[in-house]
DNA sequence: TCCAATAAACTAATTTAATTAGTATTATAA
DNA sequence: TTATAATACTAATTAAATTAGTTTATTGGA
């Protein structure tokens, strides 16, 4: 029989295409191996099983994220690059709501790879707030602030549980104004 | 064989104390009939399967944090009560960690029930917003940006992703404060 | 009180997914 | 050219969800 060619990185990117296509949760073995023309104890041989897959989504996602917010951070520089950056966190999470929906489970793998993947990521939001003349403390305070809140409304807008009419992009636009809003008051402060 | 005397109610409070416990995902009607001392076909008897449970327990999550909210504005006003009601979310959802993810995926079972056990909660939201001279619109997507800073704070929390040693209390803190800063610019607005 | 109907539990069987064991075949490199 | 390693396979195992069909307890009239 034709090798199929399989590698990690041909798996990882068919079960990043049917996360984002079908759910993350919808992802199985089998479905990832049919997609592949291959049975699903073959794919054994490129990943440790389901567990790692998911594993490795989460870190195939952080990476990507990191290089398009990296990006949208070229030159600009204080609130216009920090508009820039949470712009394109939103954009990438509900453009990719499979991935997505891997990353978020971020916390139960753990682990020096995965640190390594957001590691790049959280020195440039630093990087940026420390140009806005805010504290080294309020700096890490602010991170985690402005985090939920982009994480929340990607989750929110992916699971479509914004029900009434009223507009996500201008919700999202006016979000962004009150959090900079609110962090220009800590300018200077402490 | 004597009855175990099982309803949907002791069926769903135990699933509850189980996702609390060991975690949502990790929830399976195997583990939960043995909880129950019962075999898990008989299950089938209260609920229509794990689909069904799992929609039960995110209902179930819903009126429990619309209680408790709504408590936490007894006798509170303005930007108190904004607070109040921010930090009763905090307090339900980390203290609920299993049922709170259920809740997240309120999306998925989108019906009369579900808009039922949030609608209270949003017109209480409602209220307090009103109270603060902001204008319908805004009002709108304000609580958006609330739901999501709330919902992705206590997600990351749960999930222990907000790695370092800074204080997880006082970056609540901060980032209300951030968020009720932002508020007031837009006070009289439109 | 008795009995029919209903509800609640059961056992047994089915389906589907993840995984493991063991085998065969292809590619590669000495 | 041949040994080795890698890759894919088939077959079997385990575990969970679910369905079918049966039994037994409860309960509300006659």
């Amino acid at each position: 029989m034709a090798r199929a060619g399989l590698d990690k990185e041909t798996i990882i990117r068919k079960a990043a295409d049917l996360a984002n296509e079908a759910g993350f949760e919808r992802i199985t073995l089998k479905l990832l191996a049919d997609s592949l023309n291959v049975q699903p104890p073959s794919l054994y041989n490129h990943i440790k099983g389901i567990d790692d897959l998911q594993r490795e989504l989460m870190l195939y996602g952080w990476r990507q994220l990191d290089e398009k917010m990296t990006q949208a951070a070229v030159c600009v520089s204080g609130y216009d690059a920090l508009e820039a950056v949470c712009r394109s966190f939103y954009e990438y999470a509900t453009e990719n709501s499979g991935i997505f929906n891997a990353m978020l489970w971020y916390n139960k793998f753990q682990n020096d790879e995965a640190d390594k993947a957001t590691e790049k990521l959280f020195s440039l939001i630093y990087r940026i707030f420390s140009t806005l003349n805010i504290s080294k403390e309020n700096c890490d305070h602010l991170i985690r602030t402005y985090r939920s809140f982009l994480e929340g409304f990607a989750l929110l807008v992916n699971n479509r549980a914004f029900g009434n009419p009223v507009s996500i992009e201008e919700s999202f636009q006016i979000s962004l104004q009150v959090l900079i809003a609110g962090t220009k008051t800590f300018e200077g402060k402490d």
